[in-house]
DNA sequence: GATTGTTATACATCAAAATGAATAACGCAT
DNA sequence: ATGCGTTATTCATTTTGATGTATAACAATC
């Protein structure tokens, strides 16, 4: 490589300056759709239960529509299900920072180089 | 406006997944040149001498060429000066980050308008 | 040499965020 | 009714980052 530095960028959307989706929240929605629960998903993520809880509290207040359906009681001891138009939120989070990620590389490569 | 929801995105430049530059870097150095010294520029930005400090430190260790000049002592106890390096890289660095931002608008105009 | 204002450095303190532990609530199954 | 596993909630603790305080080093000026 011609030079050590690199361009990175986070995104996020937000509602009236409070976080609504970002990376990490995105991520969590699909181990809950993955994993059936809160619980788990906190576990394979390695964070705790009670960030997990409080990330998708805020994501369905924000929302309209929630983004997850959540259970307690009953069958397995309940669980959580990421609503359909919650698995829209992923599947446009993800198609915006796709997006921008490939803007980003581009920016970096146009004008990095040209500078160190 | 349609709906309440806003994209915003942040940029930084790394070397070795270590921040080189980013927003509040680039307003410290800003700072710096007008001021002509580490403290008054972190005055005026309500942040403290040693953060400050620790940035300017941290940007000269990773650039290949020195961004600020620091004198201790003398005329009127020493100061800190921005190179024309220095310089060069604030012009550089906010020349991304407004075709960052202008992408960032429009893929905010052009995809959360028809989520919401 | 004393004064002056900044850089440079160390260390204690504070504040905010994340975590861990503990417990109640819930509802289906047995 | 009891057991089960998850959601929901509280509170103490830990961790992390930033801040405040204090002091030495420095070099021109007086």
């Amino acid at each position: 490589m011609r030079h050590p530095f690199s361009i990175t960028a986070t995104l996020e959307v937000e509602k009236e300056g409070i976080c609504f989706l970002n990376a990490k929240r995105i991520e969590l929605l699909r181990q809950i759709k993955s994993t059936g629960s809160i619980l788990s998903a906190s576990k394979e993520m390695c964070m705790s239960y009670q960030q997990a809880w409080t990330f998708v509290q805020q994501m369905n207040l924000l929302s309209p529509l929630p983004l997850v359906i959540r259970k307690r009681g009953g069958v397995n001891g309940g669980g959580a299900e990421v609503t359909r138009f919650g698995q829209d939120m992923i599947e446009r989070f993800e198609k915006i920072v796709a997006i921008h990620q490939a803007n980003v590389r581009q920016l970096g490569d146009e004008i990095l180089f040209c500078i160190f």
